[in-house]
DNA sequence: CTGAAAGCGCTAACAA
DNA sequence: TTGTTAGCGCTTTCAG
């Protein structure tokens, strides 16, 4: 590693100056410059992050806390987060929790503020108070897709409206025709994709139906989960006409277990998702979905996580992105008339 | 942030004692220690990795270097070698070069020794020598997936034989009876995708094939080039009966194709993808493919970086994994005599 | 416009 | 067993 000083002596210099040009603090002469810079070529230096780091009381990295990367919603995100890091010449840390709190916990408590600047939280089951815990010690922390524009929580966030997002879905549905639905809810009653369900169900309400409560399954966010809960359910409720997923893995499942019950999507069943991950567009049928702002998200994570460092914003603030969006493909048409 | 001296004047040592303790070098009497372990407590002292880093000369954080982390392969991948990396209190930085060689070698370039103390790198699409540049920096690389076992690079490298996973492919369609192949190659010819082919071809001509060549496409690795290519040589060759593809989001394209066209996998024609990524296992019919070992090459692949990082390797090594396994499901079958 | 010097928070000899 | 003292490589006042 050749260090400031070797190319200060190279270049008749103080690593103060070869400092100052680097940054370009300006406040160096023409031919100092130069020479400087030639030495730098000459040399091959490079800056030693961690001791710029160390010097300047700031870190270049972010840290992205998430449950699995591999969950197929992450990565796109991920991409577009790290995309939007490096623009701001800011390198992104991964730190994959499996939805255990004590690993992100330990996560917050080793890189907060002392390798990262800043966290980007990303659905990863943590408390809140813990991530405020690691606000006030200085790092900043900001919520990449809040649920619930209406109860903004007491941290920065970046703000989906899935609300709307479920509402979409039904109005989709409704507009078909279909009057029959049932509903597959990733994770627990009370948990993230609550109210995706609640747009749903306040969207149906809207149109004059009943809410399908006996129909709605509270799953885990998989496929699997979502192909078994679709035997099940369709077993016990044969008139069911639509499936109403609260987001893309379990509509993946649904449409499976339709397939294998002998059933047509969208001939006999209409499936939608939520999110609009890769794979709804390669399925067979394709997948009508909600699609969700994610790279725009992302972008706003990063904007305003930075924005929270360098100070320029306000601690509790709350971006709410695009509307999401129907994304009309094969997996919905009208509902047939069958032998009730 | 409180820092090691804060702890120290608390518990009324030296920030050296402090230092002693949390790093449990021994040499520190039971009872300051307690007073040390009290102080740290009471302050919520966390150590700051930056500055750990540049007094140790080393970093906690490695890189993984990949074209696009939204590749449906990677994620797994990143998600193994994230966990490993953990393992050892090491952080992994995801580096995304949208398989443009000018990004990857600013990554490297910016990182490589400065922040990271090694690099893993994945198909990132960077000539050899760069590489062999950063090493010479004194950051160590690991090439995470080399396909030649046969062939070793002269950096150090976790092989997978794909070659061997080509000929698997073969004999699984050879042994159905199949006769008459197309294959989708994903990338260029000379590109990483050849020795798959190779050994595609080879177990071929042992079972006395002659290689089909003009029913050959090279094409991108993604669902859209399977399906594109699959269509095209459909056409012109209506009597294959099987389709090989090098990697599994054009075979999942290819099944696609072959839906459209109004015929059936596998009855029709079958299909045989490699890696086995989550959506193989999703998709209708399932993909018959060949399993690499994923989660081990990502171990491996850690191991390796940090024994080289703490000199227990040798420079030049490979490692080979498991052999890929066959994993067969529903898009492969006999052919089925049709009109020629 | 350039240099000298202090210091970021921590570790690691070496002394005491 | 504990303290002292140098740094790690860089940035940043503050003088010159």
């Amino acid at each position: 590693m050749t260090t400031l000083s070797e190319v200060a002596r190279l270049a008749g210099v103080t690593s103060a100056t070869v400092s100052n040009v680097l940054r370009q603090r300006g406040k160096v002469g023409e031919q100092t410059r130069q020479r400087v810079l030639d030495a730098v070529a000459q040399l091959g230096y490079r800056p030693h992050l961690t001791a710029r780091a160390l010097a300047e009381g700031r870190a270049p990295t972010l840290a992205l806390v998430v449950s699995s990367i591999a969950n197929p919603f992450y990565p796109e995100f991920a991409l577009a987060a790290e995309r939007a890091a490096r623009d701001h010449g800011r390198f992104l840390i991964v730190c994959n929790t499996n939805d255990d709190p004590d690993i992100g916990r330990a996560y917050l408590d080793q890189i907060a503020g002392t390798l990262s600047d800043g966290v980007l939280i990303m659905n990863a089951n943590l408390p809140m108070d813990e991530l405020r815990k690691t606000e006030q010690r200085g790092a900043p922390v900001v919520l990449c897709m809040w649920e619930k524009p209406d109860a903004p929580p007491e941290l920065p966030c970046i703000a989906v409206d899935f609300h709307e997002a479920g509402a979409i879905a039904a109005r989709h549905l409704l507009g078909l025709g279909h009057q029959c639905f049932a509903a597959l809810v990733g994770s627990k009653k009370s948990g993230i994709h609550a109210e995706r369900y609640r747009g749903f169900a306040s969207a149906c309400a809207q149109a004059g139906h009943k809410h399908p409560l006996q129909r709605t399954r509270y799953i885990n966010d998989t496929v699997e989960a979502g192909y078994r809960a679709t035997m099940e359910l369709l077993k016990e409720h044969p008139q069911v006409t639509a499936i109403f997923a609260s987001n893309d893995l379990p509509a993946l499942g649904a449409m499976n277990a339709i397939a294998d019950l002998g059933l047509n999507v969208p001939r006999d069943i209409s499936v939608t998702g939520i999110t609009d991950i890769q794979w709804a567009r390669v399925s067979r049928p394709a997948l009508t979905t909600v699609a969700v702002p994610t790279e725009e998200a992302a972008r706003m994570s990063i904007d305003l996580l930075l924005a929270l460092i360098e100070r320029r914003s306000p601690s509790p603030v709350m971006r709410v992105t695009a509307t999401p969006q129907l994304v009309e493909r094969a997996s919905t048409a009208a509902p047939r008339k069958r032998k009730g």
